[in-house]
DNA sequence: CTCCGTAATCGAAGCGCTTCGACAAGACAG
DNA sequence: CTGTCTTGTCGAAGCGCTTCGATTACGGAG
């Protein structure tokens, strides 16, 4: 039924001249084999091509090499950051010598017990965690080694990784401040999302608010604060970005700084201020919450706290690595925003 | 080692009082089985929430169930269209009851030869194949089924899919003559991009260039004909796009139509449109070649012509299904842009 | 009433790998 | 020189599944 058979351990070890198991043992180096001998095993291999059955290899070891990796690929979620994110997380894989499964979120619960249950994969990164997810429950009842990318309502127990969203929100201020800027908002995202994840863009608003002084001394020990700091949510259609900058313009006369974390409404936002006579990088300045390339799009290009998808990748999947081997790992892990300026 | 041992096809056969080669040639229905007995084996599958291993079923079927997807997830390629294509993928494969593990480019053919020795993936998607592609010869030498997302200089024995590029070229000019203009553009991509894979963006401009009549009678049988139309390439800085659009502006002062093959420098031609004073939607035309967000991200929203990624990665996976159960599917297949008027 | 074809089921033989216990051959202490 | 450890290697027993005869039971044809 299937072409030609394809080399396996026997042909190997037939031609280094040992048994099958020692050509298993020199592979893994779960025994000692003499150098010698392992070397023309290693030469067999490399002469042959030869590459282990992953099939095989699973059955008899109850390891699949394989982990699966779970993405909200239908909408919401930031694109780029999810791209660096499943890419970050395939490279760190392979230098773990596993591959990456690539599961859709509607699969849901039952994708995962299904994927338990075959032993098709040995553990699961689950992306986009939100605070009452259903996924949640089913990997904890199954079992199966994992790594959440935000935080559930219930983390006990598990182990999660996100960005330090109120850092990135402090961030944003800080620049601001040390820019000069004695008042400062922050432009949201859509209400909407303000409802769907709980967390994420709040902790950003409290972080960034953290650094508002209403009034309060603004020298001596501690951070420097702004005199005045607001957050106003905002939707992504240009037309509302359009108006919602207006009014904040109007409502606040001495406003100086702008953090903006809410990615398709930059082009706008900046479009806006130029309207309303504001020259972005003199008198007026923005620091955009998302991806480099949207800071780097516009004119004049902007600093960005961008989120280090592709360290969170790492992580999650080190994390993940170390679980599988019976390690300890922390259950909650809190990455550090970068601010890029420009 | 491992925790609770699962449930195997032993366990089922016990409970359903059959052996368990009768289970199997109930779940995969190559036997014929007396309605009474496959009952009770659904019945015990179900009530034992029995998954076969899959390193078991691959090792003894010689089919694992799993198709790998290469993407090229560091650079380059446009970010939605990706993720629909990946998204569509992973959908049709599981209708197909496939998993799909995620490659990215630069494991290159050595990381083919790797899955396809290890027949840890029964077939092979590969996207964005270029016209030297070095993974294209590597599919060829291993003779894993697979399926190709562009077109390689030498494609006889392949299975191509893609979009019909020269169609999009068309369908744009067609529809802004159809808008009443005479004049008409094509604002493509940087020529870093024309010079990466030939094809792809000279097969919109050819198809674009089509249409131009060059003083031919623009009435009589055959589609209708601008005058005039020009293709220029244009760089992703908005600096660079604000100028290429001043200077062709200046250089067709009749130019009433324009068609962007370039994603991210649509919001700056919007603007350096407004900024010459061209009423997009009224006296002047402008029509992307895009995913549809870059369509309704600015304002006016535009019509696009979109890669229908869904469809495309429908058509890869089902091929590719298809020549896994030895069937015939066509060499090439050429997919049809669609144009979405807002 | 026998013979044969068909339908339904079973048992056993692998698939290619890991892993466990055995075992031969030295190394070394007594 | 005998007994005890190591070290390096082998053989065999599965891992859970599919698949290929073989086997039984049952009708209908002769």
């Amino acid at each position: 039924m299937k072409g030609p058979r394809g080399v396996t351990i026997a042909d190997v070890a037939a031609r280094a001249e040992v048994a099958a198991s020692t050509v298993s043992y020199v592979l893994s180096g779960k025994r000692s084999i003499s150098p010698a001998t392992a070397q023309r095993v290693m030469d067999a291999v490399a002469e042959l091509g030869y590459h282990p059955h992953a099939g095989a290899r699973s059955l008899a070891s109850r390891r699949a090499g394989v982990i699966a990796m779970m993405l909200p690929l239908r909408d919401g979620m930031h694109l780029p950051v999810l791209m660096q994110f499943a890419s970050g997380a395939v490279t760190e894989a392979r230098r773990h010598d596993q591959d990456v499964l690539l599961m859709t979120a509607d699969e849901g619960p039952a994708g995962l017990a299904r994927v338990a249950a075959s032993s098709i994969v040995d553990g699961l990164i689950l992306m986009d965690v939100e605070v009452r997810d259903p996924r949640v429950e089913a990997v904890r009842r199954l079992g199966l080694p994992s790594v959440l990318l935000g935080f559930p309502a219930d983390a006990a127990g598990l182990t999660c990784v996100d960005l330090d969203f109120t850092a990135a929100g402090r961030e944003c201020a800080d620049y601001l401040i040390g820019r000069g800027c004695r008042d400062i908002a922050l432009l949201g995202a859509s209400e909407a999302v303000y409802e769907r994840r709980t967390g994420f863009a709040e902790r950003v608003r409290s972080g960034f608010l953290d650094r508002r002084g209403d009034g309060r001394a603004a020298a001596g020990p501690g951070p420097r604060l702004a005199e005045s700091a607001a957050a106003v949510p905002c939707p992504d259609d240009p037309v509302s970005v359009q108006r919602t900058v207006k009014e904040l313009l109007a409502s606040r006369p001495d406003l100086t700084g702008l953090a903006v974390h809410n990615e398709p409404a930059v082009p706008h936002v900046m479009h806006a201020l130029a309207d309303a006579g504001k020259c972005v990088g003199e008198d007026f300045h923005v620091v955009v919450i998302g991806p480099d390339e949207v800071g780097e799009r516009v004119h004049p290009p902007l600093p960005s706290v961008l989120v280090p998808a592709e360290r969170l990748a790492e992580i999650a999947v080190g994390h993940l690595m170390r679980k599988l081997d019976g390690l300890e790992v922390p259950e909650s892990t809190l990455v550090e925003p970068q601010l890029t300026v420009r």
